[in-house]
DNA sequence: CGTCTCCTTGAAAGCGTTCAATTACAGTGG
DNA sequence: CCACTGTAATTGAACGCTTTCAAGGAGACG
């Protein structure tokens, strides 16, 4: 099931893994808790939540099939609960060296991590609930294959909480989206993309045409000394 | 300097390392450029900045000394630009693997990009403008020791790409905090902490259990730092 | 001294939140 | 089968924060 090169397999092999079965709404460690272990997804969703100190909860992550999470280095600083029913496999972190958890934990993993950590960088970073939520959308879409339909199996209220919104700002800007003609809905659930380009605009990831690569910046950088190092 | 373990030594001396110099303002790579390096700070600020199809400016990240940017698999998804004056090493990306480009960077490497990325995340999950530049001031004074003051180099405008507001946002902002007396500036970009306690209650990470103006907040700040709670 | 860039501030408009009510639906027990 | 219950989702209306539009000020530099 899970695709790593021959030289992460044995890296692998020498550590701890199990297969964790958790039903929809359990959770998988707490945060604060001490963080030992790893997880690869191998079937459902899970999503990462980060309380703060005023209870409010912000969720860094939807986690699906071959993604990983829980890569922390003393303490889980989020909580990881299942969105749907699932399968993890979990990884015993390496015997913690002086830089914290270090060994054990194959690039491709941290790789994997730090592409997601970033995906969420740029939800968050767009500027309207209607570009967080076309974005959110079409990179939901492109998860699970653009096809026909796409599945929402987590709450409105999660959504929310990942995209910095209120579960209402994100129920108003769906029902926009299908005025709009950008999509249909089958139960809240089940999201049919209408208008794929329609929706790219929305989210601000369109070239509207008029400008081509608007980077003035000059490329200076050809001349400055540089020298090797060691 | 750069500490790094003697495994991590040895495989970096494989690496082509090179200082390089770049005066304020000066881009280190373009947004869509080839990824064959990435860089670690020795000396001075970069910001990272990702910009949307429709021109909208997102700013990932500072990165101060020590820290390291520029992992991208394929080509940049973000430009860098100095913010200061800046001296870094470039470390030349291993050959492209199967899987894009994964060896010859250490673990404690993409570590630090994957810890970078998350206090960008927790940043940008603040609700309100006062909760997320009172955060942001927090994380700039914890990484420049919070001590007395506090620099800001970058401009308002640089804040609020990063902080996703504007600067009329930011500047407003961090004037409230003055009134209120969390902070005093010595213009623009020297800040002096007066009030820390307050101001994490504002970025909303102190434990409910401390929170003494839990409605009005009058301006009736006036008074330096003294007894916040009891 | 003029120009430039950056910062600050006022006023009005727009958007997202908050408060509040209604609807839809799954599960449970009568 | 149907009422009852609880959770999730939708929608309306008012409020308030952030943006937008607009103007003015503070330094740096030639």
């Amino acid at each position: 099931m899970i695709t790593l090169s021959t030289r992460e397999c044995s890296e692998a092999r020498r550590l701890q893994r199990h297969l964790v079965t958790l039903t929809k709404g359990h959770t998988v460690y707490h945060q604060g808790d001490s963080a030992d272990c790893w997880y690869e997804v191998v079937s459902g969703i899970v999503r990462t939540c980060h309380i703060q100190g005023d209870g409010h909860r912000q969720l860094t992550g939807f986690h699906y099939t071959n993604d990983v999470f829980g890569l922390d280095s003393n303490t889980y600083r989020e909580s990881a609960e299942a969105v749907t029913d699932v399968i993890l496999q979990r990884f015993a972190n390496g015997e913690l060296g002086a830089a914290g958890r270090s060994n054990g934990v194959p690039d491709r993993v941290l790789e994997k991590a730090l592409e997601s950590a970033r995906r969420s960088i740029f939800l968050l970073g767009h500027r309207t609930a209607a570009n967080r939520m076309a974005a959110f959308l079409i990179a939901v879409a492109e998860r699970s294959g653009i096809s026909a339909g796409v599945k929402l199996p987590m709450t409105r209220s999660d959504i929310a909480d990942h995209l910095n919104l209120t579960l209402h700002t994100v129920s108003r800007t769906i029902s926009e989206f299908v005025r709009r003609g950008l999509i249909s809905l089958d139960g809240p659930q089940n999201v049919r993309i209408l208008h794929l380009e329609g929706l790219r605009a929305t989210a601000g990831e369109a070239e509207p045409e008029s400008f081509v690569h608007a980077a003035p910046v000059p490329s200076s950088w050809d001349d400055p000394c540089e020298s090797s190092a060691a």
